[in-house]
DNA sequence: ACCTGAACACCGTTCAAGT
DNA sequence: ACCTGAACACCGTTCAAGT
């Protein structure tokens, strides 16, 4: 196995040596991840740097080091284990209502963990824990009557939806946070593109609300069909 | 209008005034943006910094604030205009295939600017020479039968599944690039796994093949279809 | 083996001063 | 009005040295 650390457990190969041999370290990996994770869960990625977590911990920048190979390695090491903290839920028997559980859910638990979003978008999955949640989609899209490559599709898709509704919805926020913060959208329609943009001109009034009410549930529902329609046609 | 520069022309509020009253300036906004934009494409947005701007213009970093008010206003601006610079496409009559071309075309656009996708996730759309995509899905959705509320979630719907088939794509090619970078994934799948997971124990070799077989088209068809069939049941 | 300190090559932005 | 220089408060990481 070569990336040990990929697995529940947090442990660096460079901390799996500490035990045989060599000066006992004052501080182990799973002290610096904790200390990471806290300040992403309360600041966000852009808080995160060596040097803070280095204070936080009690040590020097380079003392880290000693300990993760570098950022990246701290990052995707702060995302394992968490899909554990939140417990797994009921699912229904019936695949197509399976699946869009199992979907909402990913949606709800990461929309509770905004920076593990961010994280997210800087590798890929590194937390075992969250697999269920794939092989559930697969799973039920195979139930559904999918090819294997079209349940593999399927799940992106899915994901894309998911990740993507998540992503607007921070910076949404985030932007509502500002204050006097430049809002372009749907500012910049005017009367003057009422011929050339005739339903945004109309809707422009309503966008804010209407963006709003946009319910992940629903689309999702509206595209698992979708994605599910593809069965009857191979 | 309060933001007469996300408009297609790139004026800032300072260099509208430049023309009046004053010593003329050596560098204008256009230079800047420009500037940056060369960067962006070459480089990315990670290689943007006002510093390395100043440099290539020619001048101090603070010479810069006198023309955007910062580093997130320059970025906003080196958007505007870019949809102009993209041939529009012939769209088909049937609204379906028509919703259909426009998502693709807005795909493949995006997947020739990669830079654009990145700081798009900073802020909101500001260039008013992409509306005619979202006009057109909008148009095509409402013609199908949607409601007007149905069609901006569907809109919003199609937006999510381009843009985060454009971030992962990305997020995989530069991976593709590093020479010794951990995979994470299908790797951490072994033969122990087959029991909780038995469709990804099953898949893991076919994974990076299933992957690049993902094709956006077919995934957007089977979207549209599903959004689409929110007509019938409102 | 583990940790430290100094150093390198960067950041965005403020502020006071120059022309 | 426009630009400069110095300064502030940061970055990630390398490298040589200490215990």
């Amino acid at each position: 196995m070569r990336h040990p650390h990929t697995a529940g457990a947090t442990m660096s190969h460079v901390e799996a040596e500490k035990k045989k041999r060599g000066r006992p370290s004052r501080i182990d990996v799973d002290t610096i991840v904790g200390i990471a994770r806290r300040i992403l869960q309360e600041e966000g990625v852009a808080a995160l740097s060596m040097r803070r977590v280095a204070k936080e911990v009690g040590t020097t920048p380079m003392a880290l080091y000693h300990h993760v190979r570098d950022k990246d390695e701290l990052l995707m090491l702060t995302l394992s284990g968490m899909a554990a903290t939140v417990p797994r839920p009921e699912l229904p028997d019936d695949p197509r209502e399976r699946l869009l559980t199992v979907s909402v859910h990913m949606h709800g638990t990461l929309a509770r963990m905004p920076w593990v979003v961010e994280v997210l978008s800087l590798g890929d999955l590194t937390d075992k824990g969250a697999l269920w949640m794939v092989e559930e989609i697969i799973a039920s899209c195979v139930a559904c009557g999918l090819t294997p490559a079209q349940s593999v599709a399927a799940y992106r898709t899915i994901w894309h939806c998911v990740y993507g509704d998540l992503v607007f919805r921070q910076a949404m926020a985030r932007r509502a946070e500002e204050p006097d913060r430049r809002r372009h959208f749907p500012d910049m329609i005017t009367e003057a593109d009422a011929e050339e943009l005739p339903h945004m001109a109309a809707l422009a009034d309503r966008w804010l609300e209407l963006t709003a009410d946009y319910d992940v549930s629903t689309q999702l529902g509206a595209v698992i069909d979708g994605l599910l329609g593809q069965a009857r046609r191979p």
